[in-house]
DNA sequence: TGTACGGATGTTACCGCTAACAAACGAGGC
DNA sequence: GCCTCGTTTGTTAGCGGTAACATCCGTACA
């Protein structure tokens, strides 16, 4: 009906754009840009009328036109093996912290522990030009690092720690501590309590848990007192259930075994739930250790001796890596990779 | 040096755009885009032409791109008030396993609990232009209403209950169950058992929290048993800690104390540990329940009696009613508004 | 008084993709 | 044989910003 109709507030959404802030305040789109991005690069009284018809507008500019414009679209591609891992969440969190406040955008994917899902999950998480890259672990695919090698950003693997020689032809930043130290750490202090049938169960058998039970075997060897058979892994998710069931197990098929390192905390509540329900004194009869020192296991009747690993320090530490890496002008990090050893503690509480 | 340098492949990030496929397979760049979302709208001979020079190129079409020209970025802003309550993370995980499979990518916001946190945080999200919203709770701020009237993308509010009448200026859909009713039940079970000095614990005095306690005050009331010197209610965020520390504190006012309500599994735990700490018999002197049924509840010693609450349901469901509002082409769901109702189940076990 | 210079602002040309419309083409109907 | 129609493909014109360069202006200096 009415014949070229005005639209005094552009956009499909409806949303106010740049230009209408342009008009509303007598200058050009650019200066707009300007004035709300680096506001000591225009005069005071332009960066006031922009400001107050702005406001007035309720502008807020999209950071998509500007993702396409700037080749930076403030989103980092964060994957991680699972949400209900309590380790993980925690990761999670440290870098969605440090991320926040700099204006960063995590983009989290779930890869379920698979390689080849990560690989998956990395392809369409790269479809939103993500400005960065957080990975768990080491173990991807050969598409995964052809695909990591093809990347101009920055990207950091955390949880774990490249060892000697390994990527020579791709140079990885790592942030995390030895999860094999950390095993072996277990093993020799459970040895050096005194124990001489020292069992392992294990759940969840990723490379990390993996190489956890390889230093804590290592330990036992070390301290003469290894034997295979008390080892009991098993493919299956972590759970306080699992804990509970595979103590059993043990305790059947091994009755003399008189320490156990479960490679979660949740197994290990899980054992000692069982234990006070099967009448077993602990750490009487039977050592208990636990790993990762998750919430409450200072809390657990009695409580439990684990090792704290520094899970939300390497999400922050990988954050902060990150940021440096993508502001920096010129991409350095890609030639002069780090690892960053975060730690872990052995936590000697009253299980064993 | 050169004149005129070619360039076999465009795009500042040096990946290949649908102008170097396009040129590959002989085509426009507008049947690269029609071959690779529309299959069926080209000819077979192109389509296989196009699929072949894509593969080649390694070509990832830039959702950046797509996002500007067509108005869709295929994200969907989650809003939570923290990572670090399981709660959250099983509704995240049930939303992130629905949308994932259709495209969409969540953008993980946490509020901390504070609506204007969550005003603020919705802001910047919003800068993302994502396809719809996933919010936690029903409690806003003025400006966080006026920012959901003015979108014209689907929005969904979890975790509780449009109460009758209620927002009537701003239709919102809503996915939960009544904290209400499910404190209720709690307190209902424990008259029922007989209990008459019945106190309550909580903690992270959020308004879905209060909520659970207002239901169990209501049924201690119709039970004529209600108490209110045996409410013990603090700020902190709940922990296992908490809940220890919090028995005793009840314990040393109120020793006469027989059934006690924590509001979250996690202060149910820790009050059972520390029950078994200082020996008192649970059920048999001190009646315990808790909520929301974290993993572990069904194993501590003795079980613990709580409610199953169906966070991870909510979070399918939430994305589902989400993922139909951003398809249908008349967003018919605004008038419409929805209240679904999912229930909550109360696990007795030993504790009561 | 002419000129070089630095700061403030505007202009132009995209970023990589897609909606909408236009054109080209072959098939079938009369 | 001409016309209409449906299918396949191409063309044009942006989406809403920003980089890079151009222009304008007042001022300090010779």
């Amino acid at each position: 009906m009415t014949a070229t109709p005005r639209k005094p507030r552009s956009s499909r959404s409806g949303r106010a754009t740049m230009a209408d802030v342009a008009a509303a305040a007598g200058v050009s789109a650019m200066t707009v840009s300007r004035a709300l991005r680096r506001p000591d690069t225009v005069s005071e009284e332009v960066r006031a009328r922009v400001d107050e018809a702005s406001r007035r507008l309720g502008f807020v500019p999209s950071r998509v036109a500007s993702a396409l414009a700037s080749a930076r679209t403030m989103t980092v591609a964060v994957l991680i093996p699972s949400l209900t891992n309590a380790v993980f969440i925690d990761l999670l969190a440290g870098v969605q912290e440090t991320l926040s406040p700099q204006g960063y955008q995590p983009l989290v994917g779930i890869t379920g522990y698979g390689p080849e899902a990560e690989e998956r999950v990395l392809r369409t998480q790269l479809a939103h030009d993500p400005d960065g890259v957080i990975l768990s672990g080491l173990d991807h695919t050969p598409g995964t690092w052809d695909l990591l090698r093809g990347l101009t950003i920055p990207v950091i693997h955390t949880m774990d720690l490249t060892a000697e020689g390994e990527h020579s032809d791709c140079p990885v930043q790592t942030v995390g501590f030895s999860q094999f130290d950390a095993g072996y750490a277990v093993g020799a202090h459970l040895a050096a309590r005194g124990r001489r049938r020292i069992g392992l169960i294990a759940g969840q058998l990723d490379p990390r848990t993996r190489q956890r039970c390889d230093g804590w075997r290592q330990a036992l060897r070390d301290a003469g007192r290894h034997d295979p058979a008390l080892e009991l892994m098993v493919p299956d998710a972590t759970s306080v259930a699992l804990g509970a069931e595979l103590l059993e197990r043990t305790l059947a098929t091994h009755p003399d075994t008189d320490a156990l390192f479960l490679c979660n905390d949740d197994l290990a509540q899980g054992a000692l739930f069982q234990c006070a329900r099967l009448g077993i004194p602990v750490p009487e009869r039977l050592a208990v250790a636990g790993f990762n020192d998750l919430a409450g296991a200072a809390w657990t009747v009695p409580p439990l001796t684990t090792v704290a690993t520094p899970r939300r320090a390497i999400g922050v530490e990988a954050a902060r890596l990150l940021i440096a890496g993508m502001t920096e002008r010129t991409p350095k990090s890609r030639e002069n990779p780090r690892r960053v050893d975060l730690g872990f503690r052995l936590m000697v509480r009253e299980t064993t």
